[in-house]
DNA sequence: AAGATTCAAATTGTATACAATCCAGTCAAA
DNA sequence: TTTGACTGGATTGTATACAATTTGAATCTT
C-alpha cells in the first residue's frame, strides 16, 4: 500500500463510520456522501487524486459503484474527472472564480428574496440554532464542523425557498464555491463570518425580500473579496501541477 | 423484437446517423446526444421507457455505456431512473410546474441582462439567422426541426453570456421547461413565438438590461400560461401511470 | 550529461456474467 | 367477480475480467 491510499484512508476514517451499506443507503449513497463530507469540510483538499481502486477497497464495494459515485460528484462540480486520466477534487483557476461567485450571488439572493419575512418560527428557531452550533464549533476550534455548519446553513436557506430546482442550483454552487474559498482562503475562517449569518438571519425575518437579497449579496461579495491568490497559491498549485501528495 | 423496442429504434434512426463511435466522440457522448436530441425534438414523450439492452442493441455498445449516458442525462433532468426500475423521460407533476418555470426566469433573466447591449455585429447576426430558419422550419412544417432551433436560440444566449456555470444552469432549465411543454402543451407551435424572439433580439441589441430582463420574463410567462392542464393530460397521466405503451 | 526511445506498471474504459429485484400473468380460493 | 399468492420472464445492480491508455522511469544514443 502507498502512502497517498493511506492518506485517503485515513482521512476517510475520521469520521468514525466507514462499514458499508448503513441501512438504508444504497453503497453508491454511502461513497458519495462520505467523498462529499470530506471534501466540503476540506479535509481532502483541491488536486486530492481519486483513484477508483483506492476508493473500492477502502469502501469495500467493486470499481463500478466508485464510479458512478465519481461520476455524481463530478456532475455536482466538487470532483474533475478527466479521461483516461482520473478523479480529482476540483480546482478552479483564478480567473474563473468570480463567474462562481457571481452564479451564486444570483441563484442564492434569489433564494433568500424568496424566504425573507416567510419564515415559520421553527424555520427561525432552526436558523439561529444553526449559527449558534457554527459559531460553538468554531470558538471550539473545530473547524471542520464549523465549516460543515456554515456550509449546512446556507444549504438550509436553499431547502426552505419552496423551489427544488433553484435549490439544487443554489447548493451545487454553495459547494462549488466552498471548494474554492478551500484552495484560495488561507485564513482559518472558511469565508464566512458569523456575525454575517444572523444578520442574515435578522433580515430574514423581518425582511423585506430585497433587502434580504441585498445581504446576501453582500456577504457572498465579502468572501469573494478575502480571497487570496497571491504567492502562496501559486506554489500550491506548483504541488498540484507536479502531481506531488502534500500530506 | 417487441414493438417498443421496434419504436426506439425507429425514432433513433430518423436522425440518419446510428452508426458507433462517429470520429473523436465517446461512445457515450454520442448515445448521451442523441437521446438528448430525440427527447428535446419531443420524438420521445415524457414517460416513454429507456431499457438498456434496447438501447445498447440500438446503438452497438454494452449496457456499461447506455448506463452512464442515462445517467449523466437523469443528471441534466430530462430522463427520470428510478432504482430497480429503469429510466424513463422526465415526466412533470403540474403542481411542480411552476417552480421549473420561476427558476428558469431567474436564471435566464439574468443570462440576457448580462448580455444586453453587449452583443458582438457577429452574436447579432448569429442570433436573427436562428430566428430566421426556426421560421422557416416551422411555416415549412417541420416541427422537430424548428423546436430544436427554438432552443437553440435560448442555449446560444446562454452560452454568450460569459457565465459558464451560469449557462449551464440555464440550458438545464431550457431542457426541462421543454419537456413541461411537451408534456402539457397541445399546440403545435412548442411554445415559443417567433416574434417573441425577434422582439428578444431586438432588446438585446439596444439594451438595457433591465428591460431586457422584464421581456424574457413575459416571454417565459407566456409559454407557462399557454399550457394545459386539463382532461387530455390527466388522460395521458393515467397511461403512464398504468405504465401501458402508447405507440 | 542531455535528450529521445522503449517498455512496464498503474489506471481508466468497456464488456459481460451473474445476482437481486421487479412485474405481469396465472391460477386458486373466498 | 374479486382478491391473493405464486411463478417465469424481463430488467436493473454489482462484480470482475480484459482492453486501451497514460505515465514514469530505465535504457540507449549522441
Amino acid at each position: 500500500m502507498n502512502f497517498k491510499k493511506f492518506w485517503i484512508e485515513y482521512t476517510l476514517s475520521q469520521g468514525g463510520y466507514v462499514e458499508k451499506s448503513k441501512g438504508s443507503k444504497s453503497q453508491e449513497g454511502t461513497v458519495y456522501e462520505r467523498l462529499f463530507d470530506v471534501i466540503i469540510e476540506q479535509k481532502l483538499q483541491p488536486g486530492a487524486r481519486l483513484t477508483e481502486i483506492s476508493l473500492a477497497d477502502i469502501f469495500s464495494v467493486s470499481r463500478t459503484v466508485v464510479r458512478r459515485a465519481l461520476l455524481r460528484l463530478s456532475y455536482e462540480g466538487v470532483v474533475d474527472i478527466k479521461p483516461n486520466i482520473g478523479a480529482i477534487v476540483t480546482t478552479t483557476e483564478p480567473e474563473d472564480v468570480p463567474q462562481y461567485f457571481e452564479a451564486r450571488r444570483i441563484v442564492e439572493g434569489a433564494l433568500i428574496r424568496k424566504v425573507a419575512g416567510k419564515l415559520t418560527t421553527f424555520q427561525e428557531e432552526t436558523l439561529n440554532a444553526m449559527v449558534r452550533e457554527e459559531n460553538r464549533y468554531f470558538m471550539s476550534g473545530n473547524r471542520a464542523r464549523g465549516l460543515r455548519k456554515s456550509i449546512d446553513f446556507h444549504f438550509y436557506i436553499a431547502d426552505i425557498a419552496n423551489n427544488k430546482p433553484l435549490a439544487e442550483m443554489g447548493k451545487k454552487m454553495i459547494a462549488r464555491t466552498s471548494l474554492i474559498v478551500a484552495q484560495y482562503n488561507l485564513s482559518g475562517s472558511g469565508g464566512c463570518a458569523c456575525v454575517d449569518h444572523s444578520a442574515l438571519v435578522d433580515v430574514m425575518v423581518k425582511g423585506p425580500g430585497d433587502k434580504a437579497e441585498s445581504l446576501m449579496h453582500e456577504h457572498l461579495q465579502h468572501i469573494e473579496d478575502n480571497l487570496y491568490f497571491g504567492k502562496q497559491n501559486i506554489e500550491t498549485d506548483l504541488y498540484r501541477i507536479l502531481e506531488v501528495d502534500r500530506s
